[in-house]
RNA sequence: GGCGACGUAGCCAAGUGGUUAAGGCAGGGGUCUGCAAAAUCCCGAUCGUCGGUUCAAUUCCGACCGUCGCCUCCA
């Protein structure tokens, strides 16, 4: 059985068919840049990367598009509070934006399109859903026809009747039904705007990634991404939108969303408006990639995760022994010993995959790392062979590359190298005179400053330590 | 109120209608070590509560309790 997908559109898992054989088209909700990310925007795009990372060891093509809206009200409103323009908070978003995803080995998407780079395929766009009869103009605003499109409700799973009983929100009377959305607005004074057949004004909140969905992928995805908070109504109008606009349905082939992050047990979500969230730079202050990156794919991505502090040092031990599995590794042999070892890394590699391939099960995929890296530390400790070893740690890297774990140590070379290896060898020569107390206090000492002796057979290694 | 999800060892977290309920962290004991550290070995759960279906349920159904998400901006 290959690989199976729990999509938010038929609430099932169904097998991963692509529209093209070979290759995968895939759009990932960008964040809005109206502030720094959390951690829960860190955990989304380390899902939809793990995702990507393993579409492509299973040998698809992935074209991945990843959006930033930088035009919508909480930026206007953040970018008029601080003087500056939203052009400016956004360069400024998404720089920042950038060097946190980048320090949490989250690859970069082929394309990062903002949405005021795509004005003109919103208003072609808008036009043509008028021409449609989906959408009317209204004193500059251009209006969504929710009635029109029949089949609306159905990704989040609710009728327009449940929600207009629902309503919390005071309704624009001049509107032809309640539930109707905004494609277009027109500017306030002083907004940013656009020249446009309504007059100046600016793209509503949904449109935008219609825009550029279409634009760099097609009229067609395969998978559409984002955090189960935006199923309704941001991806409930796209479907909407798009596919009344393009006639082909469906727009999206698997809908993914990832549950989401609290800040601790019996909290909320993380949202930054609450300002109950830790932010990605605290983390990655706090923590090192491994464990980010650990701790966020130890449960499955459809169900809910606090954040914790304790949760994340767990991550951070179980990491380290993952690194010493990796460590000092031996040249990949040319190809497989067919010793026992070797035997029983392609089984994990196997079950990695099964586990991958049930809707990207990456606890379980996790487990068969450690159980790998535990046959590996096995190994070694009773003196396999360096080609032996060799293969199974490969494999090994091979898993830990799928999951984006960099797994190098906590700093490459710094200038206390020298420094650290000449205490080292000052208490090894201790040690030799059998001056224990002495060489035990440069051990002692050593750790307090973070670094980690540890003497074996083979004479003593030392590591930078969690401080 | 409507729709949806979850409740598994001290903590985190997979999973299955019926052989030994993954894995990680923590804890206890052993091996190794001058002592440590690291690594490794051994040790722990009957699966929220109460009913039902079944030869058999943690796994299916119902009720209840608890928690969370969406219905408004949100990864």
């Amino acid at each position: 059985m290959g690989l199976q997908i729990y999509n938010s559109m038929t609430q099932q898992k169904e097998e991963f068919v692509t529209l093209e054989p070979g290759v995968v088209r895939m759009y990932v909700c960008g964040p809005n840049l109206y502030g720094p990310a959390h951690v829960g925007h860190a955990m989304s795009y380390v899902i939809f990367d793990t995702i990507k990372r393993y579409l492509k060891y299973r040998g698809y093509r992935v074209v991945h598009v990843q959006n930033f809206t930088d035009i919508e009200d909480r930026i206007i409103e953040t970018a008029k509070a601080n003087g500056t323009t939203i052009s400016a908070l956004a360069d400024q978003y998404i720089a920042r934006f950038f060097r946190e995803m980048d320090a949490l080995n989250v690859s970069r998407a082929d394309y990062h399109p903002r949405a005021t780079e795509v004005i003109p395929d919103i208003i072609r766009m808008v036009e043509g859903l008028i021409q449609k009869g989906y959408a009317y103009a209204l004193d500059g605003d251009v209006y969504f026809r929710v009635r029109q499109f029949k089949g609306y409700g159905s990704l989040s799973r609710r009728s327009i009747e449940q929600m207009e009983a629902g309503a919390r929100v005071e309704v624009d009377e001049r509107k032809e039904h309640p539930m109707d959305f905004a494609l277009w607005k027109t500017a306030k004074p002083g907004e940013p705007s656009w020249e446009s057949p309504w007059g100046q004004g600016r793209p509503g909140w949904h449109i935008e990634c219609s825009a550029m969905s279409m634009r760099f992928l097609g009229e067609q995805l395969d998978i559409h991404g984002g955090g189960q908070d935006v199923i309704f109504p941001h991806h409930e109008n796209e479907v909407a939108q798009s596919e009344a606009y393009s006639g082909k349905a469906p727009f999206v082939r698997y809908w993914v969303h990832n549950a989401l992050l609290k800040l601790r047990e019996g909290d909320e979500k993380m949202t930054r408006h609450l300002g109950n969230f830790v932010s990605a730079q605290d983390a990655l202050d706090k923590f090192g990639t491994d464990a980010i990156r650990l701790f966020l794919l130890s449960s499955h991505y459809r169900s809910p995760l606090s954040w914790t502090d304790e949760g994340v040092m767990a991550a951070e031990r179980g990491a380290a022994r993952l690194r010493v599995a990796l460590r000092d590794m031996a040249d990949k042999p040319a190809e497989s010993p067919h010793d026992a070892l070797s035997q029983q890394a392609e089984t994990a590699r196997s079950a990695f995959v099964v586990a991958m391939d049930d809707d990207f099960n990456t606890p379980r995929a996790v487990a068969q790392v450690f159980d790998l890296a535990r046959l590996v530390n096995q190994a070694r400790d009773s003196g396999a062979s360096a080609q032996s070893l060799g293969y199974a740690q490969s494999v090994l890297k091979e898993l830990t590359d799928v999951l984006g774990l960099p797994l190098m140590g906590r700093s490459g070379p710094s200038q206390a190298e020298p420094f650290v290896s000449l205490l080292v060898d000052v208490r090894n020569e201790l040690r030799a005179a059998r001056q224990w107390a002495l060489a035990d206090d440069i051990r002692e000492r050593l750790t307090q400053l973070g670094v980690v002796l540890e003497d074996g057979p083979q004479g003593t290694t030392w590591r930078y330590g969690a401080e």
